[in-house]
DNA sequence: CCGTCAATATTTGTTGAACAATAATATTTG
DNA sequence: CAAATATTATTGTTCAACAAATATTGACGG
C-alpha cells in the first residue's frame, strides 16, 4: 500500500495556487510577481514558473510575454463560453444517464447540503454545493477527461463570481432548481431532468452576465 | 501591427514535440530521456521540462515520478473515454448547428479533399483531412474551450492509430459518411446529421477498439 | 547456470545564480 | 509640463550543482 501518490512540487503549487485563486485571495487582473511568490511559498523560480504555466492552460492566469503573470480577469465573452461548454457536456450527461448511478446519490447530497446552508445564510457553502452538485452531473457521463475538463472551466467561472459583491443573488435562487433536476432524475425521468438543467443554464447565464454588465460600469 | 505573437520557447518546444509525437515519431511506451532532447533540441532542461508538463497535461506523454515521461500507450478504457468526449461534443455542436456557417464550407472543404486523397491511395492524407472534418464540426458550437479541448483529444487518439498497421481500415470507410453528413447540413437537416454523427462515432469506435484488441493479443 | 544482494552509475527533482532582453520607472532636458 | 533619455526591476533562458530515487553492474552463494 503506498502512502502517497508522491505529487511532484509543481503540482502541489499549482493546487495550492488554484485554491488561493477559487477563494478569492487574489483579484482579477492582479500581478503576480515571480519573486514574491517564490520567497513566500519557499520555492525556486524554476519551479513556480511550471505551476503557472498549468495555470495558465487552465486559464486561470494570463501569461504576457515580458510582463509576468495575472489572474485572468472574466469578461462577457469567456462567461459565454463557459455557459456553451456547460450546457454541451452536462445536458447530455445527465439525458443519457440513468438514477442509479452513484453520482445522482452526490447530486441529492449536494441538494441537501445547499438547502441547509441556504438556512443558514451561508452563501459560500451554497456556492460549494452547487459546484458539487453540477460536478456530480457530469460525472454521470463516467467520463474522466469530461469530469477533468470540466472542473477546470468551472474554477474558470468561479473567477467571474468574485467580481460581484452578491452571492445570494447567484446562488439562493438555484438551489430549488437543482432540487428539482435531482429529484426528476430520481424518477427515471432524465429527458425532463436534462430539459430543467437547461432551463437553469439558461437563466443562471443570464444572470451572471447582467451582473457582470452592471460591474463593469461601475469599475475603471 | 505585431510582428509575431513572439510564443515563449516552451510553447514553442511542446508544439514541435506535439508535431513529432502525432506524426508517429515516437513509438507509444517509449521514455523521452532528458538529456537526449536538451542536447538535440538545443534547449535547457527546465524549459523541456516545462513543455513536458505541458504535454503531461494534454495526455500525450505521463510521467512517472523518478522516472521520467512516456509516450502516453493508448487503451481501451482511453479510446471508450475519448469517443464519449466526441459523441458528448461533436453532437452538441451539430444538431445545434446553422447551415451557413463559415466551418460547414470547412466540413464541405474537408470532404472533397478527402474524396480525392482516397482516389489516390494516400491515407495519411484521408487521416488528416477526417481530423479536419470534425475539428470543423466542433467549431459550429462557436466555443474556443471546446475547440481547443477536442484539439487536445483528438491529438491523444491520434497515437492510438499507431499501434494499428491498416489505415485504410480505419479512415476509407468514413470517407462517404462524412460527405453524408455534411449533405444533410448543408440541406438544412441538421438533427439528421447528428444523428448520422452518431451511426458514424459508434461504427469508428467499434472498429478502432476491436483492431486494438487484436494488436494488443499480438503485442508483448 | 541462475537468483540475491550490495556497490556503482544514471537519471530525475529541485535549487540557486547568472545574464541578456524587455518593460517600468525615474531623471534630465527642451 | 512634455519628450527624450538613463536607470532600475522583471522576465526569459541557461547553466551548474546536489540530494534522492532508480537502473545497472558485479560479486557471491546456491
Amino acid at each position: 500500500m503506498q502512502p502517497a501518490p508522491a505529487l511532484l512540487l509543481p503540482q502541489k503549487l499549482a493546487n495550492t495556487l488554484r485554491d488561493s485563486l477559487i477563494a478569492g485571495d487574489f483579484t482579477p487582473g492582479q500581478r503576480l510577481s515571480e519573486q514574491a511568490l517564490c520567497t513566500r511559498l519557499r520555492v525556486s523560480r524554476n519551479t513556480l514558473r511550471e505551476a503557472f504555466r498549468l495555470l495558465t492552460t487552465e486559464g486561470l492566469l494570463e501569461h504576457k510575454v515580458n510582463r509576468g503573470v495575472f489572474v485572468t480577469t472574466p469578461t462577457i465573452f469567456s462567461v459565454i463560453d463557459i455557459y456553451r461548454v456547460r450546457r454541451t457536456i452536462e445536458y447530455r450527461a445527465l439525458s443519457h444517464s440513468y438514477p442509479k448511478h452513484p453520482a445522482a446519490a452526490r447530486m441529492q447530497e449536494a441538494v441537501d447540503h445547499a438547502k441547509a446552508a441556504r438556512q443558514r445564510g451561508d452563501w459560500h457553502d451554497v456556492g460549494s454545493a452547487n459546484m458539487r452538485f453540477h460536478a456530480a452531473i457530469v460525472a454521470l457521463a463516467d467520463s474522466t477527461r469530461l469530469s477533468e475538463f470540466y472542473a477546470q472551466v468551472a474554477a474558470e467561472l468561479r473567477l467571474s463570481f468574485f467580481l460581484l459583491d452578491d452571492p445570494e443573488l447567484l446562488h439562493a435562487p438555484y438551489v430549488d432548481m437543482n432540487a428539482e433536476i435531482a429529484g426528476l432524475l430520481t424518477q427515471g425521468r432524465a429527458q425532463d431532468a436534462a430539459t430543467a438543467l437547461e432551463a437553469y443554464l439558461n437563466q443562471s447565464e443570464r444572470t451572471l452576465l447582467a451582473a457582470l454588465a452592471r460591474s463593469a460600469g461601475s469599475g475603471p
